[in-house]
DNA sequence: TAAGTATGAATGAAAG
DNA sequence: CTTTCATTCATACTTA
């Protein structure tokens, strides 16, 4: 018997929107567990990966939804390639909020991400791999299998060093910011209060 | 309209996890050869990577589906617990096959991994120190918990810094790794398959 | 109801 | 190894 899918409610829609508005893309264990913990007061059914899918999910496709909107702008403005892009978002840091509710989280300093996150891409080179090496090989086709139709993924495993100008920014991860990371989670109470005064 | 990802056929997810059930966990780079060149007689596009990926994968969920359940039980009753983090797929003993291919694969000495693979360092549950990634769990977080130095040991990967990233897995033979070393590799002929001597 | 969409869930691929 | 990203599947919902 398949439980239905989870679907949030509204109230838990907006937390969960405002929690992305103000920055969270990747919240950690500890935040899934004082989200859902929270949302439950509205739908008792919420699990963790409910909260954690939809994260992912959010992200995912408020990126993608991004990166179309960037290649149909490239498409008619060819020559403005780089220009197009906003400018170099600036890091804004916000004073970092002792407050115990999670409503309150600060997004984080690299926030929003630059849009160089999105094309990570370095060209591949080829390395010398061991035999023993199962990782090595994985760009190796077998012989009997013929891959020239499809464009083959030849970047394997190795990849260049010139990736200063993107790692930078890459996002929000438990050991990144330390005002966003090191919170005293243990202590905190991110829920003490109902959620209001949140906007649709 | 090429597909771009590769996407398990039945037969063939069958035997992976027929293998991973086994105890196959870092299949060498000739094992992989070797399980690639088998299921692509069910599916002529599966390529090595495919293979290895499935397996880090596997075993990276499986882990951490075992974390949770671990610390499910631990910290509260099991009666209810159907939520959170699904299991991918639930490990069904069957027949095994006595023919030379690739069921034959036996477990090394050290399969299946106790508790104290996962938790090496005794983990305080209820420590809050740090956060873990959501990934890691859906439902409860666990401190930090370092497996690194186990880890380079137990699968023989190590990473070099230079070019981005690289992995090296050094083939567990019989003179290799003193505690992966037990495993019968007499019996290993994972596929010997192809009458037609093909090399070696 | 069929077609299209929004989105929860899952997983292959890859980054770190 | 752990974590994140991208893609796909599955299904509830919307629309004509």
């Amino acid at each position: 018997m398949p439980r239905p899918r989870w679907s949030p409610a509204p109230q838990q829609l907006m937390i969960l929107q405002d929690l992305y508005r103000k920055g969270m893309r990747n919240p950690t264990s500890s935040q899934v567990q004082k989200i859902t913990d929270h949302l439950s007061l509205y739908d008792g059914k919420i699990q963790c990966k409910n909260v954690f899918y939809w994260f992912q999910n959010h992200k995912a496709r408020d990126r993608q939804k991004l990166r179309k909107e960037l290649l149909h702008k490239m498409q008619k403005n060819p020559s403005d390639d780089d220009d197009d892009f906003p400018a170099p978002h600036q890091p804004q840091i916000t004073t970092p909020n002792n407050s115990s509710n999670i409503l309150d989280y600060n997004f984080p300093a690299n926030f929003p991400p630059n849009l160089h996150t999105l094309y990570p891409h370095s060209p591949s080179i080829l390395a010398e791999g061991k035999d023993t090496s199962s990782a090595q090989m994985m760009n190796n086709n077998i012989e009997n299998v013929d891959f020239s139709k499809q464009c083959v993924i030849e970047n394997g495993m190795i990849r260049t060093s010139v990736q200063g100008w993107f790692l930078m920014m890459t996002d929000i991860g438990p050991n990144s910011i330390p005002c966003c990371s090191n919170r005293p989670l243990g202590t905190l109470e991110l829920f003490p209060i109902k959620a209001t005064g949140i906007k649709e």
